[in-house]
DNA sequence: CCCATATCGTTATGATCATAACGATATGGG
DNA sequence: CCCATATCGTTATGATCATAACGATATGGG
């Protein structure tokens, strides 16, 4: 006979209704957290034009130089409708150019131009305070154990 | 005489664009984290209607009790116009009552239907089951530093 | 009592997400 | 060579977010 389900026993072995609370559940702390560093980051970019997701996408072109443009959603954890969206709002502000792949003509190169270039070299270290300050209610040692254990619980999403 | 942001040495004492990573920001690990954790649970209650944002109001709802529309938005971290929608949509999927409070003609209180209570108690479990899975590459000693760490640094949201 | 102030819910706007479906192009194995 | 299969980018749809602006209602101090 399989245990049942409805029976709420106070700490039964299957995880039941009874000892439940969404504020510990990993989702929602994620979701709450991830809110309140997209907040922290968008207070200082908001007026540069800039949200977390475009910051995102700026960056890892900075760190990793020009590529396709579906792979460079891969690397920010964007679905192709949605790095296109974005790429092509980053492009309306010249922040970014777009050209077609010489050997492969379904890619679409994504690159900087001049000013997008300048522009992420600047906001990187708001986006360093911003980091510090969405940490700043742990020590030193906790901020490298929550950014180690994150990493763990991402590690095999992208490249 | 200020410290130059753009000198990038190694490791200056203002973290410069030279040891920048975005993998390393905490707010790009929990975009990330969180992307993942909502994946999980999607997966599971899909198939009921249900998205994760809708089921977290449910949750709520159900550990605390029947409440204003605006007071559960904050408890679930969402603002008035966002809280709103959902409740919307849940109450056109029948899943939720509203009325307005005879006290507070301002108030609309949010309840659950028949249906609603009864689903969300079938879904519980299945949020259990998807935070496990989310939190499958840690083991259980770091499960609870991280859901411990992550609490800290959202403290002071709701309620 | 009255009125400045706060709270509640709504509307509108624009960005971010996931998903499904699709055409165009590459590629590799037979 | 050819074709099944994969990859790339696009379009459309619907949900989730934050923000600004607004009317309606409560409330508390003078």
């Amino acid at each position: 006979m399989s245990t049942e389900k409805t029976a709420a026993t106070p700490n039964g072995a299957d995880a039941a209704l009874s000892d439940y609370t969404l504020d510990g559940q990993i989702g929602f702390l994620l979701r709450c957290a991830y809110q309140r560093a997209s907040g922290n980051l968008l207070r200082r970019i908001a007026d540069h034009g800039l949200t977390p997701a475009q910051f995102s996408v700026m960056a890892r072109l900075y760190e990793r130089g020009s590529m396709s443009q579906n792979r460079l959603g891969r690397l920010v954890g964007m679905e192709p409708a949605n790095i296109r969206d974005v790429v092509q709002r980053l492009k309306r502000r010249s922040l970014l150019e777009t050209r077609s792949a010489p050997d492969d003509a379904r890619r679409l190169v994504v690159d900087f131009s001049e000013q997008g270039r300048s522009l992420v070299a600047r906001l990187i270290p708001l986006e360093i305070e911003s980091s510090a300050q969405t940490l700043a209610s742990l020590n030193p040692e906790e901020q490298q154990t929550l950014l180690q254990l994150l990493g763990r619980l991402v590690e095999t999403d992208d490249r």
